[in-house]
DNA sequence: TTGTAAGCGTTATCAC
DNA sequence: GTGATAACGCTTACAA
């Protein structure tokens, strides 16, 4: 690989003088900057930006640690950080960090160990305490999930007005047994969306029934065990707020022999195009891709600013067929925008 | 940062000898080995992995470009490949190429400018020739789409055969006027598929009617455009094979008011829960990234070693409902299996 | 305006 | 078995 010296070499200066030339260092006599111009050019010299960066001692990097790539939401995140990341000169790392809580540390400590620009973590364990050695060094937000045990910047959906309205809006169909769905209670996000149904029901003045709750909806099988039970119930429920988009979309097989009317938190690509298209609560990914990619960015460039620690962002209802099952005197609304596929 | 050199002076070594102990150097006194030990654990050593990589001269990070990270197809090869890397002590930096062909370049090099490990691309534009320069230093592997204007490792489906598959399942279900939706020729994926279509109808002595290829429909306005186009056509289509997920996932809508009978090229989540469940040329994904990113690890490791070049995976049918819309008298076979949606 | 020297943290070389 | 020294390619500090 040809270096600064090769350069140098053939145009008869110092490396350093390489060096101004090429980060466009204005002392430099016109003359000069012209030869060594010219020598760049013809050696076609590409930095070593392993140099650069260890010299620099960080990397433009920005981390990103999510639960799982392949989920539209976390996807579409870590596409908005990337495309901000490209926009500023830097890359992003990606880590899935799949759904072994107790690799959680070391999987973002092995990302953090690189001398990061900063990271962006939807944690999946109920401790992140072990980021508190690093956030001096390295800023680290959070999204979808807020951190546990340790301070750090955050961007989450409204979990709890989410679930809030979306129960509301079955009780506002008529209906009053209505079930939770989702997989655990463990993380954050759930129990807060978990909290907003129970305060839907207290507002409606509905008891609660803990018989309602089934959770372990992580999968197909899962979901379809967790809907037999809760039809098995004495009072069976009418209605089911589903927590997650996850639970969703391995719910949607059982909910074909069911006539329980259903909304979900989270939208998914095909919600709409399902029998019945399901009435979901919208977030926003890309959104929360872009203000925590640029809170990293603002952070690095202005180590000593405050900035607002917790950030909420709002959610909406996009009500389709679902919500009205059993309903089937209103008029189907025609179907509401959904994240689509897409590239750019 | 507490670096070797004051451990190696707690520890009353060299800094070498440090680095001995840390990296498993059998040729150490296990006196001085303890008390090296005992310094590192007291001064909770990490190495700056900035240095390190600099010293080796390339980083333990695997690059990967695709068109659309969102898309699961893709989402699932960055996944795969990620999991290989973290097992063997790696990391993976993700590009969205998005759909600017003339930007491909310039976001490639910048990852190759980095002294990584290994590329993983799915082009997007017709000529990688610009990669003729690096190939020497990284190895490159294209996943999906072949290589244009530069040799290289390659992992694709086998496009003409499963377009073939797709086409001919159309015929046996007694239809004669099938159409080809697909967003552009342009990519040799594409133009794979179509030549299988065109292969499939030929070995039936089926007359091929450029009026029944309909492109653009990249989005769903693009989609239901392009339906509208094929039905207006005399001698109308009574079915249509859509040759790529993307496309599919965007006629879904238009589809609905449709009597076509569909068959697919990719499966794409939910497809079996649509109505009618959609019949798919099924890929994986995870087996293309395990592929890809083994061989760059083979490259990295072994670089005199001779490789297979072009590799070609087979590609199988799942059999769901949209092939049989207008063939109504046969019975539906039980939903086949869909990628799921799931972590780890 | 330009160059020299030093150093970022680690590891390879080669003495001892 | 252990350590001094140099080197990776670049940039900062300082000198000329």
């Amino acid at each position: 690989m040809t270096g600064m010296r090769d350069v140098a070499a053939l145009a008869k200066v110092s490396a350093k003088t390489v060096s101004r030339v090429f980060n466009g260092d204005s002392h430099v006599a016109p003359e000069t900057r012209k030869r060594v111009e010219a020598a760049l050019r013809e050696l076609n010299y590409v930095p070593n930006s392993l140099a650069t960066t260890f010299r620099a001692g960080r990397s433009p990097v920005i981390g990103i640690a999510v639960p799982d790539l392949v989920d539209p939401f976390f996807g579409s995140i870590a596409k908005a950080v990337g495309r901000l990341a490209t926009e500023n000169g830097m890359s992003i790392v990606v880590t899935d960090l799949g759904d072994d809580q107790a690799r959680e540390q070391i999987i973002v400590e092995s990302l953090l160990s690189q001398s990061l620009t900063g990271l962006i973590i939807a944690p999946i364990s109920h401790d992140q305490s072990y980021l508190a050695a690093w956030t001096s060094r390295t800023p680290v937000v959070f999204v979808d999930r807020p951190p546990n045990r340790v301070p750090a910047d955050s961007f989450v959906e409204d979990d709890h007005a989410g679930a809030h309205l979306a129960t509301e809006h079955l009780i506002e169909h008529g209906h009053q047994r209505i079930a939770f769905l989702g997989d655990t209670t463990d993380i954050p996000t759930t129990s807060n969306r978990y909290a907003g149904y129970r305060a839907a029901l207290a507002a409606h003045h509905i008891d609660f029934d803990p018989a309602l709750v089934a959770l372990g909806a992580k999968d197909r099988v899962g979901a379809a065990a967790a809907l037999a039970r809760l039809t098995a119930v004495h009072g069976r429920p009418t209605a089911l707020f589903s927590s997650n988009a996850r639970c969703t979309m391995a719910l949607v097989p059982a909910l074909a022999h069911s006539d329980l009317a259903v909304t979900a938190f989270g939208d998914f690509p095909m919600a709409d195009m399902l029998s019945p298209a399901i009435t979901v609560i919208d977030q926003d990914p890309i959104l929360v891709g872009q203000l925590a990619g640029q809170r990293i960015i603002d952070r690095a460039t202005h180590p000593g600013r405050r900035y607002r620690r917790r950030n909420v962002l709002p959610v909406s209802l996009i009500e389709r067929q679902s919500c009205r099952v059993t309903d089937p005197d209103t008029q189907p609304s025609r179907p509401a925008p959904v994240h689509e596929r897409k590239a750019g």
